[in-house]
DNA sequence: CACACAGTATGGTCAGACCATACAGGACCG
DNA sequence: CGGTCCTGTATGGTCTGACCATACTGTGTG
């Protein structure tokens, strides 16, 4: 007997994979919407339970979700938002002690600087990049800094025109605001932030790549002066 | 009346909630129990369905597994498994035609450079890295050779010493498993990449990460030849 | 034509049952 | 004493059927 352990599919995993291999031979893209539950849970033969643990799932992962009601808004529809999904994630496993903040600094600047080069090279997206600038001029508080200043970073990773980097951006900033907030409040002025947001957006907009990477380094630095 | 939608949370949503506050202060760490459905269920005061759903969602991101039967190894046990979840993610976005494989690789090869000087300047986990290199010679189907080239590329992460990253590297690599085996076919001769592992694995021993950096960048190319 | 109201399809939730699994612990032999 | 088998039991997995809240649909009524 060599561990013959098909490692017994629950019927929630069944219909993930029909829904899967529906989703894709249909080309259902999102905006599209799946069948109901109860339909669904008829025609795949499984109870109404399945499909509800398959439904959380997927939208968990950030394909689908869910309205009640009626029309053509209701039931499941088809998203596509990755960086929800990663958000939950990281939070979670941050929260569990499984990542130390090393780690994650670690891992946004090494995004952070691989967009800062892509968007100089390519020059789009600065004016997203000034509105967020001037928000956090405005901001009044803490968290409304933080607020503009993850705009800015995201509007940065956008520009970068890579999708999957701007969602690990845009994920690692929603899992780390309440950190990003302690770190203003602590650093009490903003004025070399600033500087900072200032060079970044002025190398993007010379196209100058690798000034563009210095400066999110540099910046990075000034904003977690214990890491470095 | 400025919208006021409290959008209404769900029960499994609140049970989450609970589960997530719970594990916080009771300090719980991998390998862990969770109490069973029903008890939960009667303490939180909700259906055993909705403690299910929760459930769904903590499986899906990769905090806990479940299992059957009894004893000490039954039930819901705490793990850390960001790159399960996280494969499960970049799978089915990848599926759903939400990402093209120019953005994947990109990040990756982002990853990697990041690995690859990372793990130079520590000279960490070499032996991993051989043990791989030997996989790779001993293969004899694409997809053993990919196996032993994903452990490699892997090893390599791992070396960087940052888990996040690691499981990155770890997720987009079983999401693009199946791609990587036609990359492979298609490619024929691995001699080619087989003198890229080997420039990469002796740049790590001598610690030089600029070298190491390089090498990954070279080694890629030749792996994606149509994407530089 | 405008509005109110009943109808209905949707997800959300619950209660209760049964199954398969896998361990715990005793009973029964050797 | 020691193994082996059998029963009990706690666990997740699944199903059924019901009810609720929501939000659109359509009809009727003024």
């Amino acid at each position: 007997m060599p561990d013959t352990r098909p490692k017994r599919t629950r019927t929630f995993e069944d219909v993930l994979a029909q829904l899967e291999r529906r989703i894709a031979e249909d080309g259902l893209t999102a905006g599209d919407r799946l069948p109901a539950e109860r339909q669904l849970a008829e025609e795949l033969g499984v109870s109404r339970s399945s499909v509800r643990e398959a439904m959380r799932v997927l939208e968990t992962l950030g394909v689908v979700t869910s309205q009640v009601g009626r029309g053509p808004d209701a039931g499941a529809v088809l998203v596509s938002r990755p960086d929800h999904a990663l958000t939950g994630l990281l939070r979670l496993h941050l929260g569990l002690t499984g990542l130390e903040p090393r780690e994650v600094i670690d891992t946004r600047l090494m995004i952070e600087r691989w967009a800062a080069t892509h968007a100089a090279a390519t020059g789009a997206g600065t004016s997203a990049l000034a509105a967020a600038l001037e928000g956090m001029d405005a901001a009044r508080s803490a968290e409304e800094f933080v607020e503009h200043d993850t705009a800015f970073h995201c509007a940065l990773a956008d520009a970068s025109g890579n999708r999957l980097i701007a969602a690990f951006m845009r994920s690692l900033r929603d899992a780390m605001r309440v950190y990003a907030v302690e770190a203003v409040e602590r650093l009490g002025d903003t004025t070399v932030l600033r500087a900072g947001h200032e060079r970044i957006l002025a190398a993007i907009r010379a196209g100058d790549p690798e000034e563009a990477s210095r400066a999110v380094t540099d910046h990075l630095a000034d904003a977690y002066p214990s890491l470095f």
